[in-house]
DNA sequence: CTAAACAACTCTGTTGTTGATGC
DNA sequence: CGCATCAACAACAGAGTTGTTTA
């Protein structure tokens, strides 16, 4: 096959349609071409239902899955023998071999009659349910999705007429009624100026019209209401800043009653303020050159550096410790590489005749005299008097106030970060090409500040200007530069706990609720859709399949510079493994090379589709989804709903998770319990999302001295029973020797060991204790005790090992202790000791099946936090519990707005 | 008309700091 | 009660997604 109109000819792609003979040849699983492991067919077992997820038509409800996810088993015999169904209609659109032409028109393909869906329905079985209903929900659905095709066709035949029309009308600004996405609407006619002016610097911003049409229209409302209420506020905020005290802080936020998520004139709307102040950005502090007996060393020399090369130089210095990065030949290679340059122009290094030392190697470069000098910095702060550190704080706290808070709108808010990041060595994450270089200083001549027109623009710092003073209303960022490494963008934005970021947040969360309202019709598409002619057409639904399924991200490309990750439409031959019947094995590097290794099983159409989108020539290296981009996919996803894309399934399918793990949930117990209990089903929202952490590095010793410390206890059952005996012997008959045999795990060398440390312990304890003591007695000017004093104090460590010593000899007789021990006080012990082993078991389970487990990040975007409120109020735990007090105040909007009754 | 570049925003695990806890 | 330890938190900066503009 010749790919000759491909820019990359290397990449094999697949056929644009596939025919019968194509499909039927799948089904017979030859080993073929597609990758696919000798059938090792599953254990098949009956399926626990976790949630109450509403049945959809195809018999892949979302609890199924999350079932078959979690248990790894599958939920669904293999019945579907769809292929054998004749496809009429077999349109092709290309000839099969013509290969890379483009895919025929959207409208055109959105035409196909949809009875196959009704073939498809009518054999999949849905297992639970009784034919009859399961019939009757089939034709609804069918019938729905027949509409639902209509609405999207005529959605799209609008957007696309809206954008004619915008495209003609330029910078017209009259409003036409229908369901075109306002954005969309604005966008085009707004952003032409910014285009244009983009073009200017600040001195002609005015000619630039401020005063733009459509916003001062539309923001009519909320400006009037901002005229009355910002004058007032302002006085008052200027005069909290200069003392502010935290009563000063509480009646702010007392009198701050604003509930912007129940104002009707927030929300869409590109114009994202009216009016902005803030000071702009914090730079880091310049580099101070190291102390003249601070140096490098090049082949064993000392040598001088110019303070630019030397920062480089200090940079690397000072992580010496960090061999994760120190010892990356690519972190080492890209590292030297700007070295060398920086030397280069900077003038070389000079030993201490003053004569140039040439550096180039990196095997003789020796930084430690820099580490040295840092470690020794780093732990002088450290050991600061305590005083002295808060001295510290609070000045660079005061210096930088300013820069905490800006004034959005009239109202106060808090910045989010508004420090410029400092210079130091890359670390991109796994394994980056980039990894090493030298990210540069920041200069405010690279730093573009957005503020309002009237605000008073910040000073640079001295004998320097900004690159720009921008007045952009549809942007909400404060600063603006590009990093050295990527070109990244990076932005000054306000705080999580802001109006504005608080908005798009809930804003964010009502799509991912609008989306309920649209699945059951999405994945009738993609079902049907799954079988598609079309090649393109089958990759998107089999990716939407994968998407709304597994939680995988979009995926798009990625460049040559960057690490090697993926997502759906960017999944590559060797991410993917097939064995029959249905599971597949998804094995990648996905956002932050975090591995994503899941074992699932699919519909038998989805793994038949991967089989085919694996073909040859397909190889490792090659895309399956090589007709399908995050862009077409997105598109495909918005004629459903305004603004769907591919992330919001996964806020979808992670609110709905947890939204159902609630529901069913009956927590009672403890508070600790309830808590839990929340945690527990927001692990398993982490699990679904593949939230990752690395394992703490203590985390093995954690848990053995946990489980050293449940066999203590453990073993201190076994001593209360075998104190039993020894109260009353017969009961050994009574109970069987099990009962009183040492405990599973528990052997005479564990019995040593253990009483040794307790003997140890009990050694230190006393010794502290007496060091302690003299300690006292010398500051109070007396004598301290002698070492005799000390040695009496240890016969009680003493006898205790020798009372070990003598249980050992004598084997399994144990006094009775304590006072009239009797066999009932003995029993109440031993229950007391369950209920704290089994506390203390519960505890390392948790702890053990969290070490990999990051709860954060799904609670934090992806769990609707009005979920947790609900769950707060329901199950009277305080929202404190789960809620951080930057989260409280990030959820603001949540907290305040919902009773125990609201669903997802 | 694509593909790359530009832009702006969300999401992500790690790191440094702080506050609670246990001794 | 003072101290050390450790977990929880907030800050951080890199890595995605999404959409628009330009070559």
């Amino acid at each position: 096959m010749s790919d000759s109109e491909d820019d990359r000819p290397l990449k094999a792609k697949s056929k644009d349609t596939i025919s019968k003979a194509d499909d039927a040849a799948m089904d017979k699983q030859l080993p073929s071409n597609g990758h696919v492991e000798p059938g090792i067919s599953m254990a098949m077992g009956p399926v626990e239902e976790m949630d109450v997820d509403k049945p959809t038509t195809n018999g892949t409800s979302s609890s199924k899955r999350k079932a078959s996810r979690a248990n790894g088993k599958s939920y669904k015999e293999a019945s579907d023998s769809d292929d054998d169904v004749p496809l009429q209609k077999k349109r092709k659109t290309k000839v099969a071999e013509s290969d890379d032409e483009d895919d025929v028109p959207l409208v055109k393909k959105m035409a196909k009659p949809i009875k196959a869906t009704a073939a498809q329905m009518g054999e999949e079985s849905d297992d639970d349910v009784p034919l009859g209903q399961q019939l009757q929900k089939e034709k609804a659905v069918i019938e729905e999705a027949a509409t639902k095709e209509a609405q999207a066709l005529r959605r799209q035949d609008k957007v696309a007429d809206a954008k004619r029309k915008a495209k003609k009308k330029a910078a017209s600004d009259d409003d036409d009624d229908d369901d075109v996405p306002l954005a969309k609407k604005k966008k085009a006619p707004v952003k032409k100026e910014g285009g244009a002016k983009k073009v200017k610097k600040e001195e002609s911003d005015d000619d630039v019209p401020l005063s733009r049409k459509a916003p001062a229209k539309k923001t009519a409302g909320k400006a009037k209401k901002e005229e009355t209420a910002t004058p007032a506020k302002k006085g008052k905020a200027k005069v909290k800043k200069e003392e502010k005290t935290a009563e000063d802080e509480e009646a702010e936020a007392e009198e701050e009653d604003y509930r912007w998520w129940e104002d009707p004139t927030k929300g869409d709307g590109t114009i994202k303020w009216r009016t902005l102040e803030h000071n702009g950005v914090v730079f880091p502090p310049d580099y101070e050159p190291l102390p003249k007996n601070v140096k490098m060393l090049y082949d064993g020399t000392p040598v001088d550096l110019h303070p630019e090369a030397e920062e480089l130089a200090y940079a690397f210095g000072s992580m010496l410790n960090s061999t994760h990065n120190v010892e990356n030949p690519t972190f080492v290679k890209n590292f030297m590489d700007d070295f060398r340059k920086m030397l280069d122009s900077t003038g070389h290094a000079k030993d201490r005749d003053g004569n140039k030392v040439k550096i180039t190697k990196f095997e003789k470069c020796d930084f430690q005299p820099i580490f040295n000098h840092v470690d020794a910095e780093r732990q002088a702060k450290k050991a600061l008097p305590a005083a002295e550190k808060k001295k510290l704080k609070a000045e660079k706290d005061e210096a930088e106030a300013p820069y905490m808070y800006c004034m959005w709108d009239g109202r106060k808010q808090k910045v989010g970060n508004f420090r410029v990041e400092p210079p130091g060595l890359f670390r991109g994450r796994g394994e980056h090409p980039k990894t090493g270089r030298f990210k540069k200083r920041v200069l405010p001549e690279q730093i573009t500040i957005n503020i309002g027109k009237e605000a008073m623009v910040p000073k640079p710092p001295e004998g320097h200007k900004w690159k720009e003073v921008k007045h952009d209303q549809e942007g909400t960022w404060l600063a603006m530069w590009q990093e050295n490494i990527n070109n990244a963008y990076k932005y000054v934005m306000l705080a999580a706990n802001s109006d504005v970021k608080g908005q798009s947040d809930f804003k964010k969360f009502e799509k991912a609720r609008e989306l309920k309202k649209h699945i059951d019709s999405i994945r009738a598409d993609y079902q049907r859709e799954l079988k598609s002619e079309v090649m393109a057409e089958r990759q998107r639904a089999t990716a939407v399949y994968l998407i709304d399924q597994f939680a995988l991200r979009a995926g798009n490309e990625k460049g040559e510079d960057e690490a090697d990750t993926v997502g759906c439409c960017s999944l590559k031959f060797e991410h993917v493994t097939l064995r029959p019947p249905q599971t597949v094995i998804f094995d990648f590097l996905g956002k932050d090379s975090i591995r994503f290794y899941n074992e699932v099983t699919v519909d038998l159409q989805v793994f038949k589709n991967l089989k085919i989108f694996k073909r040859e020539p397909k190889k490792e290296g090659d895309e399956i989804f090589d007709r399908l981009t995050t862009s077409s996919l997105n598109k495909h996803l918005s004629n459903y709903m305004t603004g769907l894309t591919a992330k919001v399934f996964r806020t979808y399918n992670a609110s709905w998770t947890m939204s159902n793990l609630l529901k069913d949930m009956k927590s009672t117990g403890t508070i600790p319990e309830r808590v839990k209990d929340y945690n527990d089903a927001n692990r398993k929202v982490a699990i679904l999302c593949n939230h990752k952490r690395t394992v703490a590095a203590g985390h093995d010793a954690q848990m053995e001295k946990m489980e050293d410390r449940i066999n203590g206890l453990r073993y201190q059952q076994y001593r209360l029973k075998q104190q039993m005996l020894d109260l009353e012997p017969k009961l050994k008959k009574k109970r069987g020797e099990a009962y009183f045999a040492l405990p599973e795990g528990i052997d005479d060398e564990w019995v040593k060991e253990y009483q040794a440390a307790r003997v140890e312990e009990e050694r230190q304890k006393i010794r502290k204790k007496f060091e302690k003591e003299n300690e006292k007695l010398v500051a109070e000017g007396q004598k301290e005790m002698k070492t005799k004093e000390l040695d009496e104090r240890l016969k009680v460590a003493d006898e205790m090992e020798a009372m070990f010593k003598e249980e050992r000899k004598k084997k399994k007789k144990i006094e009775a202790e304590g006072k009239a021990p009797t066999v009932e006080k003995l029993e109440q012990s031993l229950e007391k000791l369950d209920t704290r082993i089994a506390t203390m078991r519960t505890q390392a389970e948790d702890r053990d099946n969290n070490k990999e487990v990051a709860l954060g990040t799904s609670k934090i975007n992806y769990i609707d936090p009005r979920l947790t409120v609900v769950f707060s109020k329901k199950f009277n735990v305080p929202i404190e519990r789960f809620f951080s007090k930057t989260l409280r105040e990030k959820f603001d909007w949540a907290i305040k707005s919902v009773d125990e009754d609201w669903e997802f």
